[in-house]
DNA sequence: ATATTTGTACGAAACTTATCGTAGATAAAT
DNA sequence: ATTTATCTACGATAAGTTTCGTACAAATAT
């Protein structure tokens, strides 16, 4: 069984994977586009970012004509755990709840998002049963 | 008022943080035995690795004869905060609900701990009337 | 007294990230 | 048919990270 490859995407890479997230699959001008609204980058700089996380495998790409359109390899979700999991264990400790707990107390939620995370809590301790 | 400086810690200097965290004022050579338990570091690595936090400001230093004790300078809770906003930002597109749920899905926690979270959640949304 | 251990400081190598310029090909516009 | 715009590929730079080796001072052990 291949061993995993750790592909931790760095800062960059994830806004360009949050784009590919909500746009679908995207050339590199729309993904240059996107970002732009953030902030300041060049084209070259997004295709090269692109070209490297192809290269990694973060990405894969199909041609269309001569340009390629990109699309992302790793799912939200799975990405979104691996860097969870790096943080809790890296500043957490492990400890899931006193993440929680932190993100809870610092940020703002509304209460229809309170409303679903009790839901989720009150599902997970039926389970627990 | 200054800017205050965005320091982020790197994983390295995470590492060190939690370590001054658990251990409280070190020195190099107790920071380095404690990262060893871990994983292989070389004591310059540490050393080096301290200074260079010292000259970011992330820790103090004091002496004692020779020696330095390092103590962290950054709070536990505020580095915390600030691996989560970033995370937040980066991948969860600033939605603290979101990212609580993904947590409360992938990692158990005891009924104790939904307990208080529930709490947490129940005076929030009092704040909230 | 001399050798060994324990400490800091400094420099530098090997990597990684992020950014962009330039070159050259292809398509589109005039 | 030329010029202009749009692509990819490649190389290079600058900054930041991680890792040690070497040098040298001070304390300790023999």
């Amino acid at each position: 069984m291949m061993a995993e490859k750790k592909n931790k995407p760095t800062e960059a890479e994830l806004n360009i994977l949050t784009i590919l997230w909500e746009q679908g699959p995207s050339s590199v001008r729309i993904v240059n586009a996107e970002l732009n609204k953030m902030r300041s980058v060049g084209y070259t700089t997004t295709l090269k970012q692109l070209q490297i996380m192809h290269e990694k495998g973060l990405v894969s790409r199909v041609n269309d004509g001569r340009t390629h359109i990109y699309t992302a390899e790793r799912g939200k979700e799975e990405t979104q755990k691996q860097l969870l999991d790096r943080l809790l264990d890296a500043a957490f400790g492990g400890s899931a709840s006193k993440l929680v707990m932190q993100v809870l107390g610092n940020h703002k939620s509304s209460r229809k998002e309170l409303e679903e995370i009790k839901k989720l809590i009150q599902k997970l301790e039926e389970d627990h049963s």
